[in-house]
DNA sequence: ATATTGACTAACAATTTTGTTAGTGCGAAA
DNA sequence: TTTCGCACTAACAAAATTGTTAGTCAATAT
């Protein structure tokens, strides 16, 4: 006979459900107890798992903050390759991850405008690693500079370049389409052409 | 005698007070009685002025939908221009914009993502000018193309290119700066380098 | 068989937050 | 001078929201 479990996984649904809701409303619009009827469970049921709105709030920021920098860290971080294919390959990896989760990039932006005493849970984590990845990244930028393939650009601004072409769309699609007649949403492959794009965009800016 | 006015503005107190709180915390984080304590007035006040709290809100989100209209009404817009210096002036007056109000996207992007009934009041008001200034756009474009002056490239690909650009670094300026180090604040003028970089990289990819 | 443990419920308590209302004081109009 | 309207206050009311607690029930261990 199966081994029943007694709990058909309670905490897990509750925990999704509190991720949904936390990642669209942000904390201060998020209430427990809408978060318990989605998960189809009691009000206390919230209490009992998770004693309070504000642990699991922190539970569920510390592990997106993570997901940001392990993605960063296995595409900018990883250094075997060529910086054009690397560019390629941060690139891609990087609109993958925002196209799948478009509301991270504006739920952690939301957050740390709104509660700036939790910015350090976030930036923290990441400043420990982010130096000596600029670093790596402007030495190879130097490097082939003085080979003559690219010119010589700022890491940093070659960084928040990419970042802004890769993230702002899916971050404010409701608007970016309404401006743009569902440009998003209908064109067959919206993100595949977005990472073509891109690409050749930076490219074009570091092509001498 | 100078007629004394019996109240010094309180009413202009509580509005600026409100806008404020509501552009850094969103309509669910802002707190009625903290805008009334930001104003230096009494909590009943606020009602007495603008009845409730969703009636505020409205008023100040559609004061910031019509600027943002505005603006662009009158750099996209505005087509008496070459392409190129039309395309210098939108990014360099929309990155002012920007820089001078940082939360104003963030807010209107975190709002509509919230309470997606709210969505038409803001982008209602865009739908009507959008597409005229689209289509203009991608003439001015395949003209130029024609001449061999530029690339034929997609005028919303352009769009979604210039404002994230010129919007993301602000609205996420204390991530930013937390991954790089202070960049943003510490760099002489980040604005003014960004306005040249920007124009750079978008001409870079217009170009044949 | 009894005790124990863990998931769960229902009811309640506390606090926060929004909104109301009756009434005060003052200047201007009649 | 009386009346009227307006800005304003203090106290209260209502609802929403988070959090607690005592106790039930069923499976497992002793």
């Amino acid at each position: 006979m199966v081994k029943e479990k007694q709990t058909p996984d309670t905490e897990a649904r509750i925990l999704q459900a509190a991720e949904t809701e936390f990642l669209t409303k942000g904390f201060s619009g998020a209430r427990t107890t809408s978060i318990a009827e989605a998960a189809g469970v009691t009000h206390a049921m919230f209490h009992y798992y998770f004693r309070t709105k504000e642990k699991l709030f922190e539970r569920i920021i510390s592990e997106k903050v993570s997901q940001m920098k392990a993605l960063l860290l296995d595409t900018v971080g990883n250094s075997d390759m060529p910086l054009e294919e690397k560019i390629r390959n941060v690139i891609e990896r990087h609109l993958d991850f925002v196209a799948a989760n478009p509301d991270v990039p504006r739920f952690l932006v939301g957050e740390v405008f709104a509660y700036p005493e939790r910015a350090k849970i976030m930036t923290d984590k990441i400043k420990i690693y982010a130096p000596a990845m600029i670093a790596e990244l402007q030495r190879q930028i130097d490097e082939a500079a003085a080979e003559g393939i690219f010119r010589k650009v700022d890491a940093r601004m070659l960084i928040i370049d990419i970042t802004s072409l890769n993230i702002f769309s899916y971050m404010a699609s409701p608007l970016i389409n309404a401006v743009l007649d569902n440009f998003m949403d209908d064109s067959g492959s919206f993100l595949a052409q977005r990472k073509k794009e891109n690409f050749e965009t930076i490219m074009r800016k570091l092509k001498p």
